[in-house]
DNA sequence: TTTAAATATTTGTATATACAATCATTATAA
DNA sequence: TTATAATGATTGTATATACAAATATTTAAA
């Protein structure tokens, strides 16, 4: 059944939550190659991008909570893809080599990701739904 | 910091995700005056409107696993608000009394959500967004 | 300077959801 | 008619995420 013949297809609890399952499903896939989820992968090249950034910087850019990120971070530490350093009540987070040697195959699947749905949904099309979900997304501000 | 000022916010799997999580801690507010989650409240009123459903029917309306649904009828019918009846392979879920009682509750409910986005978000643009998000999601069939 | 408040992170626990496997039943094909 | 496939539901297990509480540290106030 397409979500717009679902009886619930006025309500924006449902239809954001299928949605984000779908693409989730997609993105799980793209990023099947490499053995990371998706946030794991971003919360890395995160990591890669700003050495040394705070769990608490990354949970905002991921807009998850901080409880979330250092359960990603223990996953991704002990793969040996990233060190905490915490001196005091700070914690640094730096890629190791071998996270950083994962970069490239990242940016792969990152790739891989946007020319699925782009492909599907057509390139004006999804850039324009990601910045009209951003913008409301802004907006529902909790 | 706001979804769009996310180094991600260009990337679909990210704002669709913090969009369906704000959303989802809206509608679970919203619902916090009757002891249900949101899935669980739809479940219900479904099995309100037809009685008789079957899980897999549940599923595709809901557009969740039927593992999923499964799970959800433990829980809603451990709290006596609807049965489920086996015959050979099909399950039917009806609703009990004391489930049908909850449903002017529930309406209310769900009436606050809309209520509570709609004045976030705007009358006009909500009912844009939920439509186009469902349009794009029917894309989607994975 | 000592106390109180704020901040950063982690831990314990709970939830929603899914996948893969399983079981039971019904339908189909040989 | 029997063997095989398809179907409907459930179970076992795993994942991502969150909340609330705890811990540790730093900052501000008395």
């Amino acid at each position: 059944m397409r979500t717009s013949d679902s009886k619930y297809s006025k309500c924006l609890y449902f239809t954001a939550n299928a949605l984000a399952r779908k693409i989730d499903k997609l993105a799980q896939e793209s990023w099947s190659k490499i053995d990371l989820s998706p946030s794991h992968a971003y919360l890395l090249m995160l990591a890669i991008e700003e050495p040394g950034i705070q769990p608490t910087g990354i949970a905002e850019h991921l807009q998850l909570q901080p409880s979330t990120i250092t359960r990603l971070l223990e996953k991704l530490e002990v793969k040996k893809l990233l060190v905490r350093t915490t001196e005091g009540k700070i914690t640094n987070v730096y890629p190791t080599p071998k996270g950083k040697e994962l970069l490239p195959k990242m940016k792969e699947c990152v790739n891989e990701f946007y020319s699925r749905y782009a492909s599907i949904l057509g390139k004006e099309e999804s850039a324009r739904l990601v910045q009209n979900i951003g913008k409301v997304a802004d907006k529902l501000i909790v």
